[in-house]
DNA sequence: AGTACGCCCTGGCCGC
DNA sequence: TGCGGCCAGGGCGTAC
């Protein structure tokens, strides 16, 4: 579900309300969800009394920081995050496996109705390269040479966009949108793409992740920010689940393929 | 090294 | 109304 803006929307709701509190409460109800390191108990008591020292993302995975280690917590394709205000009234439903409480009032909830996303621990200095996440897009260390060197060797410039050790943090979504802009067909070889592309490329890149973050995300259907809201972004999209419409730039119907398993939208027109 | 594929889950939607 | 089939934004393991 979540992609890099949506990521970041919820942990920019989140940081005043979990930065320097302490967590008090810990309930991990679903084994699923600590699959990749520890069980729900080992998780949760390692959790409990540490003060959330920062809340980073990289990709679209965020990292509570605790001291020595970090909270690592992955959405999937239906995780949400939901901060709920106060003491009392929070009913948690059978899609909530875990809820953390702060000492002086507030939870932050942990729902998810597919089961595919993930709560664990690592140590927080060695956590990324443990993760092996590529390049963040959005920093300055995300360059057209580093693009083109990204590109290297793999076959379609799709699959390069979402290898997330390449480059952190576009998913499907962002990937069919960044290449309508660019002008690039999902299907060509990454190799192929020319330093004019690339430039293109990049600069799309980076465009599109800033929309999504500006308009709070793409809700296609259970994408919500920390407060339980939707995103805008979704109306905005050029080609992502618009196929058999008319492109937005020249009219041609945009089109739908499979790649890499993906849903994969495109303008044959518009992009080469 | 790269890719295709199945799979982990649940729910919504469409057509019959 | 009910049911089967297909779809879904992610990512891992396995086979080739």
């Amino acid at each position: 579900m979540p992609e890099l803006p949506e990521v970041e929307v919820i942990r920019r709701d989140l940081v005043p309300h979990v930065e320097g509190r302490r967590i008090c409460v810990v309930s991990i109800t679903e084994p699923r969800l600590t699959r990749r390191r520890g069980t729900p108990a080992e998780v949760a008591a390692a959790v409990l009394g540490h003060r959330v020292t920062a809340l980073r993302r990289r990709g679209k995975i965020l990292f509570f920081d605790l001291g020595q280690e970090s909270l690592v917590v992955r959405l999937g394709m239906t995780g949400q995050l939901l901060w709920e205000e106060g003491r009392g009234g929070f009913a948690p439903d059978e899609h909530t496996h875990a809820v953390l409480s702060f000492e002086g009032g507030g939870r932050l909830a942990y729902r998810d109705t597919r089961k595919f996303g993930e709560m664990f621990l690592l140590p927080t200095a060695t956590a990324e390269r443990t993760l092996r996440i590529g390049v963040e897009p959005l920093d300055r260390g995300f360059t057209p040479q580093g693009l083109q060197r990204a590109c290297r060797g793999t076959r379609r410039i799709k699959t390069v966009l979402l290898d997330q050790t390449r480059i952190a943090g576009i998913g499907n979504i962002y990937a069919d949108e960044a290449l309508f802009r660019a002008g690039i067909r999902p299907t060509r070889r990454a190799s192929s793409l020319g330093r004019e592309e690339i430039r293109r490329l990049h600069a799309a890149i980076r465009r599109v992740l800033q929309a999504g973050i500006r308009h709070r995300g793409s809700s296609i259907s259970d994408y919500r920010d920390a407060c339980g809201r939707p995103g805008r972004f979704a109306a905005l999209h050029r080609v992502y689940h618009r196929h058999g419409k008319p492109c937005l730039a020249c009219g041609t119907p945009v089109r739908r393929i499979i790649l890499g398993q993906r849903g994969t939208h495109f303008c044959p027109t518009c992009q080469r």
